[in-house]
DNA sequence: AGGATGATATTA
DNA sequence: AATATCATCCTA
């Protein structure tokens, strides 16, 4: 059942864009004390030292300071104020570079993936009947599965991927074909093609 | 199409 | 200190 995880050398190996391509049909895992969740990766974005959209470029902040880490570095941060996003650090240390995890596709624990979806922070459970979450739903977009997976910025980030409660562990699926795109949500660098998903994929979070 | 919601970076 | 800006998601 346990397949290991990938280490700082797998991370480094790679520079960021092919990074984001290798992390494709690897397996995200949380052993959290809820229970174990994990799913396959099937689409991430690269984001790059000279890239307008990074939280990186020509700029070294507290927010973006992991992503200055060693390659294998976990980056959460907050977006619009409801949402947090997980990225893989890459390349070597003090060069900002990252690859944002889009979507999963569900493998274990899709239990807990839909009550901690359905979980508003501090408050009730959404109404149930309203909405009903298919298992392709679960982690279809970047804030989708940080919430499905229970990853949390106050207590993940900034962790490594080669020891701690989340891991990747090496490729389940292969023979797939990778496709290229432009990013989703960014307003600057709109013209970079980091955007990288498996092709015909279901779990994919907006074709184009 | 528009609103929720808060940290962050930038400007002053 | 004030403000514009978000690597998003949900409801209408």
């Amino acid at each position: 059942m346990s397949r290991g995880r990938l280490s700082h050398s797998f991370f480094q190996k790679y520079n960021t864009c092919l990074l984001a391509q290798k992390l494709l049909g690897c397996e995200l895992v949380h052993d959290s004390p809820d229970g174990l969740t994990s799913g396959i990766i099937v689409e991430t974005e690269a984001y790059l030292q000279n890239d307008p959209a990074s939280h990186a470029y020509n700029r070294r902040t507290v927010r973006s300071e992991p992503m200055y880490g060693i390659a294998g570095t976990i980056y959460i941060y907050l977006i619009y104020g409801m949402y947090q996003c997980f990225n893989v650090v890459s390349n070597q240390e003090d060069i900002g570079e990252a690859v944002l995890i889009r979507a999963l596709q569900p493998t274990r624990g899709m239990d807990l993936m839909y009550l901690r979806r359905l979980i508003v922070p501090g408050k009730i459970i959404r109404p149930i009947q309203n909405k009903k979450i298919s298992n392709v739903e679960l982690c279809r977009g970047p804030g989708k599965l940080v919430k499905a997976m229970g990853i949390e910025r106050a207590v993940h980030n900034n962790l490594h991927l080669s020891e701690g409660p989340i891991f990747i562990t090496p490729p389940m699926k292969e023979g797939f074909e990778i496709v290229s795109s432009l990013r989703v949500g960014i307003n600057v660098g709109v013209d970079l093609p980091y955007r990288y998903y498996i092709k015909d994929n279901v779990y994919v979070s907006k074709h184009s």
